[in-house]
DNA sequence: ATTGAGAGTTTTTTT
DNA sequence: AACTCTCAAT
């Protein structure tokens, strides 16, 4: 008896006992890589291997937290470092940064950090927006980063516009973020993979550090994270790569298929161990995903297999309409758990935008059904939250200018574009960060008495909450909120978009509270900052919780469920439209849903749409290729006649050009309002005609099918998105409601 | 300096 | 649809 080995198949068992030297897994879906993994480092413990000379590299913030929670029932108490690549160059930056000019306190910028930055310096290198998208310049910089180049070596193809000004861009772009301290997402790699090369003593340091390095999902890496690994694996070459071809889907991110095809090659005496068997699907299922990948080109072949049962055939359902697809499924699962053959946290509803989610979200809860979204909306970008972070960001890092832009503004001061650029120069100038210059606002050139006045003020604000910084963390955050009137503006305010701020806020705190108890009073701002900037997903799948899971197909990775549903399988959207072009993109989309049809344990469902909602308008929607390459004949295929043809009147053609928005608009909401839903909403919302969502008013007195009566006690938004909040009596409860797409019904009208 | 209306754009996916 | 940006009015 071994609860390392037991169960294990042999080729699991040799992963798992592998000790010294590089080892490749080759991990189909569902052979029980994670399995594979965590055990092997209950082993490594177990041999006598101290559990700070482990080291668990992982892609995403969900993967780390899967692993961790493995293995902490395995070996509890162990502490052996698992997490992102981004998050373990981010710690060791804030030792070593100084190395690569970092200063201790750094800043880590996100996306819209790092695209303001990139904006202003391309409008100071006199560069046109329209012309040259920053969007574009910021893909190109990410993408030259991920592949190890720097703005010295960047060389653009000879005659291309756009590469001359990516090449100016990028060596102002980096001298910007050093001078602010600063370092974006691709940089946190790059550094360490500089400091790495220049610093040998340090390089052989944490060589020896870090003995066993694991990297999971190692198709997804990029040339930075396979230099990187590399770099620490020299005189311990212990390194343990997994992952598997046909689940790269971040090719997009600068990932090298290569990094995994050719591991044989970097390491000749590596071991390398195939898992094949698949544990998690129905053999129908499986099926279905090895038919479809086989499509791909380039590939290494390998056959899946199960011994698991037939189980039931695949569907794939068309439905009329968007509002079809999401209603259907809600009832199907309402249905499902009211019956009690499932619980909630059962399905999954995977889609590949995350604009998709909605109508998923509003079915479900119309449905009654509870569901979480997985990355949805996530709760760090948030303005609010990011107005908030920006003080103590500039508190931690007092050259942080972006911060200080933002905390300035928020709320308003009464300091403007033509101060805040003056003071900018001025800064410049001195070669200093603006919160020192406006320290000095006196002697700014061209500011009058009321501005510098103003700057000194906010100066004064930032010195008391500096002075505060050995506080912990929620404390700080407390004054901050009370101090700078930026709670105050949203207290004052009753529309429900700032109670929800208001929430937000209060949220914030709790992270921070938890943050402060986590590391019991040791927890640094810094720490907390990093941790709130490289943790995307507050709101991540937790998996005891009792719901449905939303998420985009990207999400999925990783995970598992016994009833899937793929929507939107739709040609425009998988494969997505700026795929189509490119034949490697086009196979990375088929890998894409390869990866979400291999999800799904026992039963699945693919779903398209005749007509799909996007962007504000109705198209009529085109079945993915990918669908005509299934095994149709062995699965169970929906359509039903009326749904199939044009029974709602197609979206009004297009006017001609010339015509004021509005009218366009409005003769387009007008036929995709409630006439051209009528059939699906009548269906489930109840008899009563729909009414005009102006026509509610606060106060008013309500029906609800299900609630009964209630009181309108706020209303927001306007048309198609005011948002009412209503008491209800009969069970006293309170619930909330998109009026144009719910079945509340006025008792009494007014008119106005 | 700030606000609002109108115009224009868009992120596909994650750190 | 939702978001940002621009410009004019306050």
């Amino acid at each position: 008896m071994d609860p390392l080995l037991d169960g294990l198949t042999e080729a699991q068992r040799v992963a798992v006992q592998h000790v010294e030297g590089p080892l490749l897994v080759l991990a189909g879906p569902g052979s029980g890589k994670t399995r594979v993994v965590t055990h092997r480092i209950a082993h490594l413990l177990r041999m006598g291997v101290p559990c700070d000379q482990i080291l668990a590299l992982t892609f995403t913030n969900k993967a780390a937290e899967t692993m961790r929670l493995r293995l902490e029932r395995l070996a509890p108490g162990q502490r052996v470092w698992v997490g992102t690549f981004h998050r373990f160059c981010a710690r060791l930056l804030r030792k070593y940064g100084r190395f690569v000019g970092l200063g201790e306190n750094y800043t880590i910028y996100d996306t819209e950090d790092s695209g303001k930055v990139l904006r202003h310096v391309l409008s100071s290198l006199q560069v046109d927006l329209a012309q040259y998208p920053p969007q574009a310049v910021a893909a190109a910089i990410s993408w030259a980063k991920s592949r190890v180049i720097r703005p010295e070596q960047y060389e653009p193809r000879p005659g291309h516009l756009l590469g001359m000004i990516v090449k100016r861009a990028y060596a102002a772009y980096q001298a910007h973020l050093a001078s602010a301290n600063a370092a974006d997402f691709d940089d946190l790699l790059l550094h360490v993979v500089t400091l790495l090369q220049e610093n040998p003593e340090i390089r052989r340091r944490l060589d020896a550090q870090y003995r066993f390095i694991l990297v999971d999902e190692y198709q997804d890496t990029n040339l930075a994270q396979y230099v990187l690994s590399r770099a620490l694996s020299i005189n311990h070459p212990n390194l343990a790569v997994t992952g598997d071809p046909d689940q790269s889907i971040y090719g997009w991110r600068g990932a090298n298929l290569n990094n995994i095809l050719e591991f044989e090659r970097d390491f000749p005496d590596v071991r390398v161990v195939r898992l094949e068997q698949n544990y998690r699907s129905t053999q129908r299922i499986l099926r279905v995903a090895s038919q479809l990948i086989r499509n791909n080109v380039r590939r290494k072949q390998k056959e899946l297999f199960t011994e698991n049962g037939e189980g039931v055939p695949v569907r794939c359902v068309t439905y009329a309409t968007q509002r079809d697809e999401a209603v259907g499924i809600a009832a199907r699962i309402a249905a499902e758990i009211a019956a009690g053959k499932r619980r909630a946290r059962d399905y999954a509803v995977f889609y590949r935008v995350n604009a998709l989610s909605r109508a998923f979200e509003l079915a479900l809860y119309e449905h009654g059904v509870p569901y979480q979204l997985v990355n949805g909306v996530e709760f760090f970008q948030r303005k609010e939250i990011k107005d908030v972070l920006a003080y103590v960001r500039l508190v931690n890092n007092p050259r942080d200018d972006l911060a200080l832009l933002r905390a300035i503004q928020s709320p308003p001061r009464g300091i403007g574009k033509a101060t805040l650029d003056r003071l900018a120069a001025f800064a410049a100038q001195r070669g200093v960060g603006m919160l020192e210059a406006a320290r000095l606002s006196r002697e700014c050139p061209g500011l009058g008495k009321k501005p510098a006045a103003k700057l000194l003020e906010f100066v004064g604000l930032m010195d008391r909450f500096s002075s505060a910084a050995g506080a912990s963390v929620e404390e700080l955050l407390g004054l901050v909120l009370a101090e700078s009137g930026y709670k105050a503006q949203f207290e004052a305010s009753s529309s429900e978009e700032d109670q929800q701020r208001l929430a937000n806020i209060e949220e914030l705190l709790t992270v921070a509270r938890e943050f402060d108890e986590r590391h019991a009073g040791s927890g640094t701002l810094d720490a907390f900052l990093e941790e709130t900037s490289l943790v995307a997903d507050t709101d991540g799948y937790e998996a005891d919780n009792d719901r449905v899971a939303l998420m985009t197909l990207h999400a999925s990775k990783g995970l598992e469920f016994p009833v899937v549903f793929l929507v939107a399988v739709e040609e425009g959207l998988l494969p997505h439209e700026r795929s189509r072009d490119q034949p490697e993109e086009l196979e990375e989309e088929r890998r894409l849903m390869f990866v979400g049809i291999t999800r799904a344990q026992e039963e699945l469902q693919i779903s398209r749409a005749v007509y799909r909602d996007f962007r504000g308008q109705r198209k009529l929607a085109i079945p993915s290729r990918f669908l005509m390459e299934l095994p149709r004949d062995e699965m169970e295929i929906v359509e039903r006649e009326e749904d199939m043809v044009a029974r709602f009147s197609p979206p009004p053609v297009e006017r001609p050009a010339g015509l004021p928005r509005g009218v366009v608009g409005s003769a387009g909401r007008t036929i995709s309002g409630p006439a051209l839903m009528t059939a699906a909403e009548i269906a489930n919302g109840g008899e009563l005609p729909p009414v005009d969502p102006e026509e509610f008013v606060r106060g008013q007195t309500v029906r609800h099918p299900q609630y009964g009566l209630g009181r309108i006690v706020a209303l927001s938004g306007s048309g198609a998105d005011r948002v009412a909040i209503v008491d209800f009596v009969a069970p006293l409860r309170q619930e909330k409601f998109v009026l144009s797409q719910s079945p509340l019904r006025p008792v009494l009208r007014f008119r106005s």
